[in-house]
DNA sequence: TTTTTTAGTCACCATTTGGTGACTTTTTGT
DNA sequence: ACAAAAAGTCACCAAATGGTGACTAAAAAA
């Protein structure tokens, strides 16, 4: 059984196993996550439904080995040749923006961010912490040192230009693309987007440290 | 029949009708969207699902009914008497302030616009398009005339300010509150989110009309 | 080749879901 | 008091869905 097959052969379980891990990615992107139900899986895969639980114990088994296989994140790593001497602002904003074309791109990405948002699953929140354990690196190595007690302050702005790129990446999916008079399906409007956040990350690295450590105003 | 009635009827049309509605509302808060099936706001309603298709034709028409009964953005105005001299800075973080605490505390909110992002539907299409012709109005009156030939960087600038507290509003709700470090469900932490508001919009009036026209830079 | 294992299909059942016709009960108008 | 109209319930059906046992066909082992 533990053999390479010869030629093709026309039964094959790791292949229908891929496929079946295929189907459901592909019914993620058209339909979202509700429409994951055993005979759309099935068929989409062009496999009998028995085999779902003959491979994966069940639908939700197999969802959860379709979560874990995708590797997001893998894209956020900095080497030791990144230059971080300017506290990481070259490269935060190189990450920010590569990110912000990272999820308008990945259809499967949003709306598994999409799923995160609205259901509670073991293997979402496993994405979730693995994303945040990611970031926590990122932060205690690069930019914590540079902002000193600020570096908090500098969190919390990271967390509003990150959740805003998610957002407005998520945002035109559905229902309008307007938002705040930006068209987020045009390419020029996008580039303010940039814009704006190369220019609201720079203002951080040159005012933050500036400002003394308990002066919150409203 | 359109008569006020004596004393309080067993039977009665509006009260059925407007039960139907708060079991949708109660249902979404609770169960999301995908849960918004006949049986169950029935019986949630503590009423017969015939009364569904009698009183509103079907599930569609009552929940297209429930949303266009939800009024928000109306607590987002502003009379003669704001003070806009400073080209609507107090105003628009006042105006975010509330939006992060007014998302974070409304439920019903979080999900229509969860829904919103999730599903294609006339209705979820006409709440957004109401919010953004609201918010037009408040960018031409009052922050447009401040930054002049820098407003669109200002609106992109808004847009990314309005989508993070939205995203952060969310994202707590199902998987996890940390993001970049910041707990989304501590009221200090949150107080965090809130001085990054206000830093990044006092940076922005200070240092964007400053800026020239065109220096776009990665 | 024969046997045994395993991939894959099909028919079938139970449960849930959307939807409706026929009925009962209350209210309203005369 | 009576009849008409409307509120509300119940039983029932059709379709979709989740799940499984019994089967067939193909590979692998003997």
């Amino acid at each position: 059984m533990e053999k390479k097959p010869a030629a093709l052969p026309a039964r094959n379980k790791e292949r229908s196993k891929q496929r079946l891990l295929d189907a459901v990615g592909k019914l993620l992107k058209s339909k979202g996550y509700p429409a994951l139900k055993v005979n759309d899986i099935a068929t989409t895969a062009g496999l009998d439904k028995k085999l779902i639980y003959k491979y994966f114990g069940g639908v939700d088994q197999l969802i959860d080995e379709y979560i874990h296989a995708q590797d997001f994140w893998s894209n956020v790593t900095y080497d030791e040749e990144t230059d971080i001497a300017d506290g990481g602002l070259a490269f935060t904003k190189r990450m920010l923006h590569a990110q912000f074309e990272y999820v308008h791109k990945n259809k499967a990405f949003q709306k598994l961010i999409l799923w995160g948002l609205s259901e509670q699953r073991k293997s979402l929140k496993q994405l979730a912490d693995d994303q945040e354990a990611n970031g926590a690196l990122l932060f205690e190595q690069i930019t914590d040192p540079y902002f000193g007690n600020q570096s908090r302050q500098f969190r919390a702005i990271s967390a509003i230009l990150v959740a805003g790129l998610y957002h407005l990446n998520l945002y035109p999916a559905a229902n309008g693309s307007m938002f705040c008079g930006i068209d987020l399906k045009k390419k020029e409007d996008r580039a303010e987007i940039q814009n704006a956040l190369s220019f609201l990350l720079e203002q951080t690295y040159k005012e933050l440290p500036e400002t003394s450590s308990k002066d919150n105003n409203l």
